[in-house]
DNA sequence: ACCCAGGTGGCCC
DNA sequence: GGGCCACATGGG
């Protein structure tokens, strides 16, 4: 390294972003469930829905007791699909939980089995699960499995485009390992900040970056390109 | 009456 | 490797 140094890194940068929005916004404590099993059936649900609508079928879910996985593995399709008609794309999604039931049953439906193994067969397992794609794969590795992947999604692209980081028609895996990257030279408990980071900005998007952003009050507003332009 | 929400698979070029 | 579309409910 030679001369002075005109721009910070990029691992300083996020860890400065991560610092902000925790102090502004506080700890998430995502993901919210009472099993593990809950949060892979939880992943599913949300699946380009808002989650007021999945906890309503989490509360239904659970007081019918098929938040056990046998229990949701022998109900029938029809039944199940009836029941989670609140979360939307119902059919598509009582399709994909079984789907995910019929590869989990070689695990005997034991997440504690399932945790044992490593992150990229996981992974890769996960993506071959007809309904599970990069997003929901990485939900279920981080939040449910305990494995640190960082779990990008739209909100993501669009904070951290909008701050110039990267381009806003990067791609999944792009995105990822761009935090991925970044992230691991910090000190932190790698799993923790990855599991608060994913819900802050999250927590960030919804409260300033929509359409119409309010910018005036957004913590990082001095780092977006945005700043109330149309 | 719109528009969006914690995406994914199928099909097309 | 992408671009476009169906999938569906509930809340602003």
């Amino acid at each position: 390294m030679q001369g002075k140094k005109l721009l910070k890194s990029y691992t300083t940068q996020l860890k400065a972003i991560y610092t902000t929005l925790l102090d502004a916004f506080g700890q998430q404590g995502w993901w919210p469930a009472k099993t593990r099993f809950e949060v892979i059936v939880g992943a599913i649900l949300t699946q380009n829905t808002n989650w007021k609508n999945v906890e309503k079928v989490i509360a239904e879910l659970d007081k019918l007791k098929l938040l056990r996985p046998r229990t949701l593995d022998r109900i029938p399709l029809p039944r199940l699909a009836k029941i989670i008609r609140p979360a939307g794309y119902y059919n598509q999604k009582a399709k994909k939980l079984k789907a995910f039931m019929e590869h989990f049953k070689q695990y005997d439906f034991d997440v504690g089995k399932m945790m044992k193994r490593g992150i990229t067969v996981l992974r890769s397992e996960l993506l071959s699960v007809w309904g599970i794609g990069p997003e929901t794969a990485d939900s279920i590795l981080l939040y449910a499995l305990d494995k640190p992947v960082f779990v990008v999604d739209a909100y993501t692209r669009r904070v951290f485009s909008r701050m110039g980081f990267v381009d806003k028609d990067i791609n999944y895996e792009d995105l990822r390992a761009f935090f991925e990257k970044n992230l691991d030279k910090t000190r932190d408990p790698r799993l923790k900040t990855f599991k608060e980071y994913h819900a802050l900005i999250d927590e960030l998007a919804k409260r300033h970056c929509k359409t119409r952003p309010e910018c005036s009050s957004c913590p990082v507003r001095r780092l977006c390109s945005y700043n109330g332009k149309t």
